[in-house]
DNA sequence: CTTGGCACTCAGGACTTTCGAGTGCCAGCG
DNA sequence: CGCTGGCACTCGAAAGTCCTGAGTGCCAAG
């Protein structure tokens, strides 16, 4: 019984440190929470929520902050993710809606993102590894150069030149097109490397590359280039602006975070399988000088599997709900955007 | 005589506030700065300098500040740009060279510029305008279904999709990619443009449009893209941690400005011809909110025509003889790198 | 278990004082 | 005529002091 109204107490004070960014006192919670009991009693469940470590003074004379574990039980136990709003729905759609292509779609997702949530966006591009191959073109530049594209189905192109080592007539192109695209459309990344690898007799490194091996080599390295698993957008940085206060602790580390994609990336967390909403609060991230942080993040991409994230990064003082609910809703949005694709 | 005094006053008043941070004095001025006068007679010229409008005290009983007035003095006659260092060069050169394409070059030079001058770089990646054709590829990816490959001299690539009425005989495809070809090939995009509409006749808008005219539609839309205009690379905003303390005046709408790509372009000047190094000093600049921020700005591109722009934003106490020297460098580096592509 | 009462703590704001860097001006000097 | 040393003056910043009030912990009574 008590416990129940501890917990309230603790979601109070959760409520008014996000909302009012001081200290809460006993009596200024009985005022604005309709808690029917007296600030005393107030006080004595906040010692008890102290000694647990879910809450702290910053001095002995001031009111009460949530603690990292504070936040973490909030967001477990007591809070629902507010669900967004009809006219925020249809926001969201028309906004998305109105991509033309990939980068148009995550583009937009990182302003919206940062608008919906006034904090910090991340938005991770859409791994290669699971889509799968619609198509290799091969162009002839000149004799001895290829223009070599790639075209997934996620609507990504990649394109690498080839130097060949002697003239290749037209109708050989023609043939290696069509052995490749044989090979490779339709399958997944994995299975197209395999399956184009296969295409090369293994060959010592004596012998000049045929332009076969030479066209497979460049494909595989474009699918299994890593920069397009790093590439991240990010957005809403001004938002950092409302937080000129805490700029030492909180701002500082932050900004140079967002120039280090490889944190950034580490940040929105290992892809999990799944669209699991996770929230990392302070301390619980991998990097001891975001402890004033939290990011809150999921994954998002076509059907069940999720293969790439989105999220949002701010102070641990947030909206939680408000943050949850709006990531949750872009990537649910994106997902089917890139469902229909 | 003493006018040459007075301006080694100010040139040393400059120096020293960039470098201290703090309004400088009569006092420290002669110590630090071997001018062979006394303070009073240095109090003298700077309250000349003051009377001019190229200094200014923030308070009566304290040193001097330059107005944007005296570091526009200062930029124009007063320094010369220190060239680069040999092993500046040399890293400039093995950051630059080791890039793989277009986008890697601008990126690269954009930490690079960040790097060198501890500020924030901003890079437009080059304009379509100036470029010319060098290759259009037709893919038939269904029988009804085209996509177009654009290649420019840049080494920019860009694809389209077009849906036609009816099915595309393999023959017609193949001769109407070399007619296209034949037309674009060498042009300039402006040219290109023209060309390729002169293959289609005027149709009113009633007859359904033939395939050459969906193609020549979609390479011209590709062509006038606004979007590849618009395309900016921003990095070192971590750099602005530095500036923790003018937060509200320098590094709130800075941050802001970072966001609005449209804002940057504006910043980074209308297209001059030629690489004319440009320096806009706080309020000379078209945004008043940004009136304590300085850019350093030039045009790159191969040959002789500028074609994008490059530069670092930053305080108007900044280091401009350095900021001058590294922009100056970093653009000359780049564009000798697509003289060669 | 809750509540009202009470003594205690202490950060932050308001106010004052002190300190010193820096100025402007003047009279004398080369 | 310009440079210099001397001197009185100004005023922001730093340090010290005081005071207030929000907030706490504890206790005895309901």
């Amino acid at each position: 019984m008590q416990e129940e109204r501890r917990l309230a107490v603790l979601r109070a004070i959760v409520e008014d440190y996000v909302a009012t960014e001081e200290p809460v006192g006993s009596k200024a919670l009985v005022e604005r929470h309709g808690l029917g009991v007296s600030p005393a009693t107030v006080r004595n469940d906040m010692a008890a929520l102290e000694d647990e470590g879910y809450i702290t003074q910053p001095h002995t004379s001031a009111g009460r902050v949530p603690t990292d574990k504070g936040y973490r039980l909030f967001v477990d136990r007591l809070t629902t993710i507010k669900p967004m709003s009809a006219a925020e729905k249809r926001a969201i759609a028309s906004i998305l809606d109105g991509a033309i292509d990939l980068d148009d779609v995550v583009q937009r997702s990182v302003r919206l993102l940062a608008q919906l949530t006034r904090q910090v966006a991340v938005v991770q591009y859409p791994t290669l590894s699971r889509s799968t191959v619609r198509h290799v073109e091969l162009v002839a530049l000149t004799p001895t150069r290829l223009l070599v594209v790639l075209i997934l189905s996620t609507g990504r192109v990649e394109q690498r030149l080839v130097e060949l080592a002697a003239e290749l007539p037209d109708e050989d192109l023609a043939e290696l097109r069509s052995t490749v695209n044989r090979a490779a459309i339709g399958e997944v990344i994995a299975d197209a490397v395999t399956a184009l690898r296969a295409l090369v007799p293994v060959e010592d490194a004596t012998t000049p590359p045929t332009p076969t091996g030479a066209v497979v080599e460049v494909l595989v390295d474009a699918m299994s280039d890593h920069r397009s698993d790093e590439r991240i957008a990010v957005g809403g940085a001004a938002n950092l602006a409302r937080f000129g206060d805490s700029f030492d602790s909180a701002v500082r580390p932050l900004l140079e975070a967002l120039e280090e994609h490889v944190v950034l990336l580490k940040l929105l967390g290992e892809a999990t399988t799944g669209e699991v909403l996770t929230v990392r609060i302070g301390h619980e991230g991998p990097y001891q000088e975001l402890s004033s942080t939290s990011v809150v993040a999921t994954g998002y991409g076509p059907g069940d599997e999720a293969f790439a994230r989105l999220g949002i990064v701010g102070p641990t003082r947030m909206d939680y709900p408000g943050s949850m609910a709006a990531v949750r809703a872009v990537a649910r949005y994106v997902s089917r955007i890139l469902d229909e694709a």
